[in-house]
RNA sequence: GGGCGCGUAGCUCAAUGGUAGAGCAGUGGCCUUUUAAGCCAUUGGUUCAGGGUUCGAGUCCCUGCGCGCUCACCA
């Protein structure tokens, strides 16, 4: 392995360590409070008014050292927070000393046992007895330095280079505590989300990643093979045929949370591989489901913000219910002054958008030339959280038909700051009808057509053992996390984002 | 995949076609309550890779690689 000079300097180190007997990297660390907790510890010995001094044994990874003469403080980082270390000549003799200037590095991991006490500054510090290395770091950090400002912390020549970051993300959270607290509003919001839907005694479940048919979205698959059965499978592109198969099965409510994968191009708001949460519930429509969604996320902001306001690219967004309900045709009057119900059929839908000069990609079916016009002019202008409802039949395959026009069904996208957030219908449950839109699908779309929906034998077979009406919903959890936590692209809120390879 | 932009020290960034620099980090020294500690000294470069133009290329041209933005694609 290629070593860089600092790289160099620092083995050097680990040999002078072993050389005198001191294990770089020993087994065990000891700690008896975690940095925060020592702090909180001490917060309260003080309250009590005991004299008595407040041992403590704490470790963490060494952000900042100041060396002085015969005094040295150092800030230590664990993942409680941080601590200062204040060492003397008095307690730790000058072979201490010497130990700490010539061996320990930032970056590396310490283990120190003291007394707690307040500085001259009144920050809450450890006066070192006794201290030992806890893991020795070979690279440096690429860390500068941090200055407090008003209570802020603000990072000096920090790591920066996205590249760098998102390859090297280990180094990007260990210097950037922004970065960790993405991820840590990450993790709440998906627990929020179980909390909300386990509470409506939805059952969580697991279904096959790899599966022989993929289904239930429009997207090409990634393929891949399994050897020993000789069997091509492909990485779920949606979870929904495997989890209404579960209604059939009697669980009347149920949800995962879990990956999907999809292979497309990749931006802001596209991961090959992202992640999402989808529900179904039984005796439920897709009215019933806008009226969980808008509640849903309002409990997520609760307790993760604790406000219903956000802020997202300049825009205050307000998510509290009720959200603003918008027929897809009357959204598409208003912005593009085309009314899709005078055009039953895509030439004659064709001919309007090119007299209004919209472009569009000849040849399309009229569900496609609609979605267009969504993409295009609609979903840009929904900034508060808007639920666009009734979409056509021939891109909703799952969604079941409005009884009184059979060309529409009762399907809704739930919109934010012009970015789909999520995806519901009233579903299908009628393995006659269901059937003749795979079928359609077949014919509508050629046969290159990545988004050609492939007919799945065994999922009308489910149905035909009998399914009950219900309401399905699907959403962007990355999505939601970039809204909450105010991020510009996918990548900052995905821990290790798809890059392309490096030639070695 | 197309267009535009970027790639310089470990990190953050400079450098009219004319000696590759700064701050921080590192190294050596001074310093017994500092907190971007301070002061003095100092090391560190295949300027992404390869080719070309030129007396001379970090800079201009071509090719490749990677990243960013954007368009296309993406219910």
């Amino acid at each position: 392995m290629e070593r860089t000079e600092l790289e160099k300097i620092r083995l050097e180190k680990i040999e002078q360590m072993r050389s005198e007997g001191i294990d770089p990297y020993p087994l065990r660390s000891h700690v008896t409070h975690r940095n925060q907790e020592a702090i909180t510890a001490f917060e309260a010995h003080e309250q009590s008014g005991n004299e008595e001094p407040l041992t403590a044994t704490v470790a963490g990874r060494i952000r900042a050292m100041r060396l002085m003469g015969k005094v040295a403080f150092f800030h230590i980082e664990d993942g409680s927070g941080r601590i200062q270390l204040f060492f003397r000549v008095n307690e730790i003799g000058p072979e201490g000393l010497q130990v700490l200037k010539d061996l320990f590095d930032n970056g590396d991991y310490i283990e120190a046992q003291g007394t707690l006490f307040r500085t001259k500054t009144g920050e809450i510090s450890v006066h070192v007895q006794s201290f030992r290395m806890l893991s020795k770091a070979v690279t440096p950090l690429p860390a500068a330095k941090d200055e407090v400002v008003d209570g802020q912390v603000v990072r000096h020549a920090t790591l920066n280079d996205p590249e760098t970051r998102y390859r090297q993300r280990y180094a990007d959270l260990a210097v950037n505590p922004e970065v960790r607290e993405i991820f840590r509003v990450r993790a709440k919001t998906i627990q929020a989300i179980r909390k909300f839907l386990d509470d409506m005694d939805f059952l969580e479940v697991e279904t096959p990643i790899l599966q022989p048919i993929y289904g239930g979205a429009a997207a090409r698959p990634f393929v891949t093979f399994h050897n020993q059965l000789k069997q091509e499978l492909f990485l779920r592109i949606s979870f929904e045929l495997y989890l209404k198969r579960l209604i059939v099965g009697g669980f009347d409510r149920v949800y995962e949370i879990g990956r999907d994968f999809r292979n497309e191009g990749v931006s802001y708001k596209h991961n090959p591989e992202f992640t999402q949460i989808e529900f179904y519930m039984a005796y439920a429509d897709y009215h019933t489901v806008m009226e969980i969604t808008e509640k849903m996320v309002s409990f997520v902001c609760d307790q993760i913000l604790g406000t219903r306001i956000l802020n997202f690219r300049g825009h205050t967004i307000d998510v509290n219910p009720p959200w603003r309900r918008l027929e897809l045709r009357q959204g598409l009057i208003d912005v593009t002054g085309i009314d899709i119900n005078e055009h039953s059929d895509s030439t004659s839908l064709e001919a309007a958008m090119k007299a209004k000069g919209y472009p569009f990609k000849p040849g399309s079916p009229r569900g496609k030339l609609i979605d267009t016009l969504i993409g295009d002019y609609l979903e840009p202008s929904l900034v508060q959280p808007t639920f666009l409802y009734d979409y056509p039949r021939d891109i909703s395959p799952l969604a079941k038909s409005k009884p009184d026009d059979p060309g529409t069904v009762e399907r809704f996208e739930g919109f934010i700051a012009g970015m789909e957030l999520c995806n519901a219908f009233s579903e299908l449950n009628d393995p006659l009808d269901q059937e003749q839109r795979f079928l359609e699908m077949g014919t509508d779309f050629t046969s290159d057509d990545e988004e050609q929906h492939p007919m799945d034998e065994d999922y009308l077979r489910a149905m035909s053992y009998g399914m009950p009406p219900m309401g399905g919903f699907g959403m962007g959890v990355d999505r939601l996390v970039m809204l909450l936590t105010n991020q510009q692209t996918i990548r900052e809120v995905l821990l290790f984002p798809h890059l392309r390879k490096l030639e070695e």
